[in-house]
DNA sequence: GCCGTTTTCGGCCCGACTGTTTTCAGTCG
């Protein structure tokens, strides 16, 4: 898969013609091209073999030229050619912040500065001063900007972000002034990743919020501070921005904070046609240079107003967007309320750090009906895996359990490792005894393609696999998944009645949004657990969910919403 | 550079904040 080459050269290409000075509509088609190639559930390689790049939407006649030339040599002439006028270098400049492309293009024209390093010595060197439209204050931010390249703003866990969020949230709702206040943003969409927070507020006194906000002592430094928005970093560097609006239009600032970007965009152009204009103060009617207001107090106003369904924000991405603009249908997602259970936690057995029993009372105090206890297999030594001997007195703790409890059930699990080979840990025998088997693979992530493949497949054959854990292997911001044919692997469950995982324990988020969408199209069923090694963990069962909605699954897709004598029923495949 | 159920030319999403200027360009989301 070339996909993600291709969206980089095409962007960097972008970047690089706007310090050049082309025209923006010029650039956005290179920047568009790219997302759009990311986000390809197919191969691009095939694509160009069968003559179709043109087929997709934003790649014309010139760019599927360009990406022919680049998939077939490995090199692209055009940007070859552009960045001998335009160094490469300048790509890290753009993305200091208060340094845009006109401002790189202005330093490396009158200061021959082609880096970060070029601008701070630059900068110390006194040079940045006396140029057209440079001042103290801009030659202030841009070296705190310098700063912030150097310390490296990583993307936040969704769990981090929510964290974060909540603690803003809850400082700024004590506020009279405060009617409502809700986190937009990609946390809002439930991305597993989020860059920064988003805070939307609903007051008739936005100055006060803003003095409130931006004075918090969790606040380090404030980059922005105006009337109705304000922007902080905090004091791990993580970026949160707060936008206040009036009643009548908090619906449509909902809707255009929490994004997608792209989403926004469609909508927008939606709009257009019908001679209406979408902004973050509501839905306008537009007609010869008059507007009239037509919706904006909430989300569903907006939809409505635009003649679309309401679109739940999980589903507000690029992946399936033209599916819903379309069809005007928006499938019933599955909600945290209809999960009967969790199939994947984890107890002092293996390297859970509570008892079956206190994991299982905790669940039942959730208002589960059953809990599968998938302890790990011995292979995984530093999971203190269970021994052949010792799942028999595991069993009979689980029985003896089970006898004291009420409308509740714990089920005899396993997470059983997969080896190189595709062999499992434990012999058939043993596997034939368990209630509940998820297979993972911890390790053999180097293999090729083809081996990662074969194994999961050789699994999925297994007739004791219920299911297969994290199944891409992602650490995020840590290990890449590993490479294997997915489709490839969604067939194989398909055909053998076996779930894919989503794994709600925040570093992993695996399968993540993207993957269940395409793995839903192939028929895929889904488990959604929390991995939880003590009881806290199994919170975060929402984030599953999360991901679940992002990937358009129904309850009807996930296996453990059933209740307990169906889910029963069903495993006993 | 892309695109077309009014268009093969003339459009292409919208607005806040900052810093620099006195009416706006650049940056950002």
């Amino acid at each position: 898969m070339k996909n993600q080459d291709v969206a980089d050269i095409l962007e960097r290409m972008g970047t690089l013609l706007e310090i050049k000075g082309e025209i923006v509509f010029k650039t956005r088609a290179y920047y568009k091209a790219a997302e759009t190639i990311a986000g390809l559930p197919e191969d691009i390689e095939t694509v160009r073999k069968e003559n179709r790049l043109t087929e997709i939407p934003g790649i014309g006649k010139t760019l599927a030229e360009k990406i022919s030339q680049y998939l077939d040599t490995g090199r692209m002439k055009a940007y070859e050619e552009l960045t001998k006028e335009i160094p490469e270098g300048l790509l890290e400049v753009v993305e200091i912040p208060s340094v845009g492309p006109k401002k790189a293009k202005l330093f490396f024209e009158q200061l021959k500065v082609k880096n970060p390093q070029d601008l701070r010595k630059a900068i110390e060197a006194g040079k940045l001063a006396g140029l057209p439209g440079i001042q103290e204050k801009t030659i202030e931010n841009i070296r705190r900007g310098i700063k912030i390249v150097q310390q490296g703003r990583e993307r936040m866990h969704l769990g981090t972000a929510t964290q974060v969020a909540e603690e803003f949230v809850a400082a700024l709702k004590k506020l009279p002034e405060v009617n409502e206040i809700v986190a937009a943003g990609s946390l809002r969409r439930g991305r597993e990743t989020v860059r920064d927070i988003d805070i939307l507020i609903d007051s008739t006194n936005p100055q006060r919020v803003m003095d409130v906000f931006v004075h918090l002592p969790q606040v380090k430094s404030v980059n922005a501070h105006g009337e109705t928005k304000s922007s902080i970093l905090t004091q791990n560097n993580d970026q949160v921005d707060i936008r206040v609006v009036e009643p009548r239009s908090f619906g449509a600032a909902l809707l255009y904070f929490t994004g997608s970007k792209d989403f926004n965009i469609k909508l927008r152009q939606i709009a257009i046609k019908k001679e209406m204009k979408v902004s973050e103060y509501g839905i306008f009617f537009v007609k010869g240079g008059r507007e009239r207001m037509l919706a904006g107090k909430t989300e569903a106003d907006c939809f409505k107003a635009l003649g679309l369904p309401y679109v739940p924000p999980e589903m507000r991405e690029d992946f399936g967007a033209e599916e819903f603009f379309a069809d005007k249908n928006v499938p019933a997602l599955v909600e945290f309320k209809d999960i009967q259970g969790d199939l994947h936690v984890h107890s002092t057995w293996s390297d859970g750090q509570n008892t079956i029993a206190e994991m299982a009372h905790a669940a039942a105090a959730k208002g589960y009906q059953y809990l599968a206890l998938s302890d790990h297999s011995p292979r995984l030594r530093v999971a203190g895996g269970v021994t052949p001997e010792d799942l028999k007195k595991k069993k009979k703790e689980i029985d003896d359990l089970n006898a004291g409890m009420k409308d509740f059930c714990v089920l005899f699990g396993t997470e059983v490792e997969i080896d190189s080979a595709g062999n499992l840990d434990y012999n058939n025998t043993i596997l034939s005894a368990f209630d509940f088997v998820i297979a993972a693979i911890h390790s053999g992530f180097e293999q090729s393609f083809g081996q990662l493949t074969k194994r999961l497949v050789k699994v999925c054959q297994n007739k004791y696999v219920h299911a297969i854990a994290h199944p891409t292997g992602v650490h995020l911001g840590k290990r890449e998944p590993y490479h294997f044919d997915f489709q490839e692997v969604c067939k194989a469950a398909v055909d053998n009645n076996v779930c894919l995982e989503i794994n709600a324990f925040p570093i992993r988020l695996d399968l993540n949004g993207a993957n269940v969408y395409h793995a839903r199209k192939y028929g895929v069923k889904f488990v959604v657990d929390t991995d939880a090694h003590r009881v806290e963990h199994m919170d975060f069962m929402k984030f599953g969910v999360t991901t679940a909605r992002r990937g358009w699954l129904t309850k009807k897709d996930v296996l453990n919403t059933l209740s307990y004598s169906e889910l029963m029923k069903r495993l006993r495949k």
